[in-house]
DNA sequence: ATGAATTTTTAACGAATGTTAAAAATAATT
DNA sequence: AATTATTTTTAACATTCGTTAAAAATTCAT
C-alpha cells in the first residue's frame, strides 16, 4: 500500500484521464490566482475530485505548477513558430497584423497561460520562490531567438531585443491582465470591443519600431516585406 | 479596555510614529508578495513590531493595503503634476526623455509603488477580490486626464488614450517587474544598465506614438513642441 | 465471479493565516 | 509619586493551507 512514488507510469488507461481532468482545473485555478493564493482545494473542486487526489497525480503543488509552466511555454513557443511561417511573405504593416490576430485568436481559445505569466511575472526579487519561475526567462528567450531567426531584420541586434522583449511584454499585460486593462477604459475584458482596441494598440505603438528595425531610416515611407527566408 | 474602534486619533503622540513605521513596512512586504500572500506576520516582522499591533492602527489587513493604495495613487498623481510642469515648453523628444528620467528617479527613490501596482493588476476577472483594486482604473484615468489637460495634443481622443494607457501600462511592467524582466535580458533589476535599457527602450516604442499624437501625420520629419500651456 | 491492482475518498497531521481579548509595559497627567 | 491613559506584547481562537496514511471504491485480469 506504501505506491506513493506519485508517478503512476505512462501505459495505464483511466488514469490519464482524470489527470487531465486535474491539470485542466490546474490551468483555470492558476489562471484566476497567483500561485501562493490557489490551493490545492480550489483545483479539487474545479475538478470535481477531492483534493488529495491531485497528490496521487502529482508529488506536490510546486511540480503540479512548474509542469503547467513547462506545458505553456512549449505551447506558446510552437504557436509562435507557426506564426511567424504564416506571415513570413507578407508587407511589414499586413503581416504584423495578422500575427496580432492569430495571437489574439489563440488567446480567445485559449486565454489560461498569458493570465497566468502575467500573474506571476511580477514576484519581486525572490527569483526563485515561485516553482517553473525559471522558465519565464527562457521563455521570452527564445521567442526572441526565434523571431531573430524567422524574420529578416537589418536593425542594430539590441534594438531588436528591445523591440520583441517590449511588444512580448505588452501582450502579457494585454492579455494576461485583460480585466484590469479592460476596465480601465470601460470595455469588458472579453469583447469584441476589447479585442479591436488591443489590436490597434499593439498596432498603433508598435508598427513604427517593427519598420524600423526591418528597414532602418526608412520607417516613414515605404512598404516593406516582412520576411525573406534565412 | 475595549478601546477597539481601530482608529486612534489624529492628535496622538507617540502613535504616528510607529504607524508611519508599520505603513512603510506594509509598503515593502506588499511590494514583493501579492496580497494574498503577504502576510501580518511578515510585516510585523519587517516593522519590528509583534503582528497584532497592525490591528491596533488597522482594523484589518484589506483597510491597511487600501489604504497603502490610496497612498500611492495620490503620490503618483502629484507627482505625474510636476513632471508634465517640468517639460511644458520642451520639444517632443527632449521632453518625452525627461518625462522619464523623473520617472525614472521618482521609482529609484521609491520603488514600492509601481511593484504593487503590477502585482496585483492582474488578479482575473474577480474585481473587487482584491482591496483597492477598484483605485487602479480609476488612478490610469487620472493620469490620462491629466496628460490630455497638460500637454497639447492634436491626435484623436481615442489614439490619446490608446498611447497614455499603453506607455503606463509598459512602465508598470518595466519598473513594477524588473527583477523578471532585468533578468530576461542578463541584467539586474537595479542596476544603472537595466535603468539606460527602460528609458532608450521606453523612448524607442513610444516616441513615434508621441509624436503623432502631438502632431498627426507629419511625425517623420520635423522637431516639436511638446507643449502650448492651455 | 473471485482476487489482485488501481483509483478515489476519508480522516487527520502540523504549520500558517487574520483576528480578538486580555495582560503587561510604557507614557502622560495630576 | 500615584493614577490614569496609551501603547505593545502575549496567548489563544477558528480557518485554511499542503501533505500523508489508511480505508473504501472501482477497475482489471483471470
Amino acid at each position: 500500500m506504501n505506491t506513493r512514488t506519485s508517478k503512476p507510469a505512462q501505459k495505464e488507461k483511466k488514469s490519464i484521464r482524470t489527470r487531465e481532468i486535474i491539470v485542466r482545473a490546474a490551468r483555470k485555478v492558476f489562471s484566476e490566482h497567483p500561485y501562493h493564493a490557489a490551493s490545492m482545494r480550489m483545483i479539487g473542486k474545479a475538478a470535481g475530485v477531492e483534493h488529495p487526489l491531485i497528490n496521487y497525480y502529482f508529488p506536490n503543488k510546486a511540480e503540479l505548477f512548474e509542469s503547467i509552466i513547462r506545458d505553456i511555454c512549449d505551447e506558446f513557443i510552437t504557436s509562435n513558430e507557426e506564426w511567424f511561417e504564416a506571415v513570413k511573405n507578407s508587407k511589414t504593416a499586413e503581416g504584423f497584423l495578422d500575427y496580432i490576430d492569430n495571437l489574439l485568436d489563440f488567446n480567445q481559445r485559449n486565454p489560461e497561460p498569458l493570465r497566468i505569466l502575467a500573474l506571476n511575472m511580477s514576484q519581486a526579487e525572490h527569483i526563485s520562490q515561485i516553482p517553473g519561475y525559471q522558465h519565464f526567462p527562457e521563455l521570452i528567450e527564445k521567442i526572441c531567438r526565434l523571431f531573430e531567426k524567422k524574420i529578416a531584420l537589418k536593425g542594430p541586434i539590441d534594438q531588436i531585443r528591445m523591440f520583441v522583449n517590449s511588444f512580448n511584454i505588452m501582450v502579457i499585460s494585454f492579455l494576461g491582465a485583460s480585466p484590469c486593462i479592460a476596465q480601465v477604459q470601460g470595455m469588458e475584458a472579453g469583447s469584441k470591443h476589447y479585442r479591436e482596441w488591443v489590436k490597434s494598440a499593439l498596432g498603433f505603438i508598435f508598427l513604427p519600431g517593427l519598420k524600423e528595425i526591418i528597414n532602418p531610416r526608412a520607417s516613414g515611407e515605404k512598404a516593406q516585406k516582412k520576411k525573406a527566408p534565412r
